[in-house]
DNA sequence: AATAATTTTTAGACAAGTCTAAAAAATGAT
DNA sequence: ATCATTTTTTAGACTTGTCTAAAAATTATT
């Protein structure tokens, strides 16, 4: 149907949208995919004659309908692969996001399908996204990132916003793991760092920390 | 490592080396890949630069060790999917090979092997071909084609020489399975045919089928 | 051995995707 | 408003993998 390529680009463009505000600048996506803007350009064009996406020359780039539902397949995907590693082939949250890169791109709908109830139909993935159903509906949790509490109020790690390794590992280290319960107990004003409640224990944890780490305040 | 393209051509050379005799000759490969002996004959070119295959000009083109592993790998790869998806997602004998075409190609060390635990160490893929391990090295096991047996033979179907939906899906409209046994009971000289004993009931089979289906005689 | 048929290679072209360098447009600063 | 900076697009080139048509080499036939 479409190049691993076109699929990457418009995947990129999707996750670049966050709100259906501005058309996404050339310059982002080439950094997105670590290409040149001049690369982008060219790809846009192509996108633009199959309808996957609306481009007029200078005002950036917006998925139709079509690409946005494309989008949103690709991505499912690439989310239930990353649940079918960690749960059936014993990969760590910080090993699957390269793996499920490629995987992505494989065509077969049954496969897919198959995959999901193998799964038990998860609607989210190791790193806490929530993962789109056929049709490309996604059903977002109202979470918010750890920096943002307040002191005295609790929640459960949902998600992270950064999934580098380095991080996901980091978070291993210090045995904060989704589905935990945090407190936070205080705010420390100077370095923006916060200390949390997690495993009966109380950690400091940097403002770089705070602000990659989602939680759920019921 | 290496391109889709090139990982496809090293595998159709390995398959078509039936044993380590003449050179593979490039209308045979263009055969096999459907493309054309132009384009085999730029390929061979890239594949000898990166010594994957031995090339002498209108001598054909054989695997070097190193190849034939490379190829073997791939195949391991195509089989172990072939497995997964008919264990564990419910696909039918006749359904997988596409799929597995494009798995194939997927490059992580880890998920084969967590894969491959996952199958408990399959020795043979849903058709009866026996999976490399990972040395490329595969058991082959004693198998003759049923149009080879004598009369009153008796033995298990372990395998097909045909791999087509088409042949496939016959097979189990008759209810031939891979482990069932089978008994010949005669040989009509006249058209080939063969009538055997499977599944306590007397049926007919043409030469087409028995020349296809392998039988395992202990 | 000479000629005919077949196979293989070469030459030249094309599409996809990428890049660098330069031109054009948009944005920001005085 | 003018000039400077940044962003985006264009022009031209390169790589990979493919093709068609023609040339060269091999193999088969008389
Ligand atoms: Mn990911
Ligand atoms: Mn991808
Ligand atoms: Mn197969
Ligand atoms: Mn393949």
């Amino acid at each position: 149907m479409f190049s691993q390529s076109e699929e990457n680009y418009i995947k990129a463009i999707y996750h670049l949208e966050v709100s259906p505000n501005k058309g996404i600048s050339t310059n982002a996506i080439a950094e997105k995919l670590e290409t040149k803007a001049s690369s982008v350009t060219d790809m846009i064009k192509k996108l633009s004659e199959k309808e996957l996406v609306a481009y007029k020359k200078y005002q950036g780039v917006k998925l139709t309908f079509h690409g946005r539902k494309v989008a949103a397949n690709i991505v499912r995907k690439h989310r239930l692969w990353e649940v079918f590693l960690v749960e059936k082939l014993n990969f760590s949250w910080d090993e699957v996001h390269d793996v499920a890169e490629q995987l992505e791109h494989i065509q077969s709908p049954k496969l897919i399908n198959q995959l999901d109830a193998l799964l038990g139909f998860p609607t989210h993935d190791p790193h806490g996204d929530p993962i789109p159903d056929k049709d490309g509906n996604l059903n977002m949790i109202d979470k918010k990132l750890l920096s943002t509490l307040e002191i005295n109020e609790i929640g459960l790690c949902v998600g992270v916003e950064d999934s580098s390794s380095e991080f996901l590992q980091y978070l291993d280290k210090k045995n904060i793991e989704l589905g935990k319960t945090i407190k936070v107990i205080e705010k420390e004003e100077f370095d923006n760092s916060v200390i949390i409640e997690i495993n009966q224990k109380r950690i400091s944890v940097s403002n770089k920390i705070a602000n990659n780490l989602y939680i759920k305040t019921s």
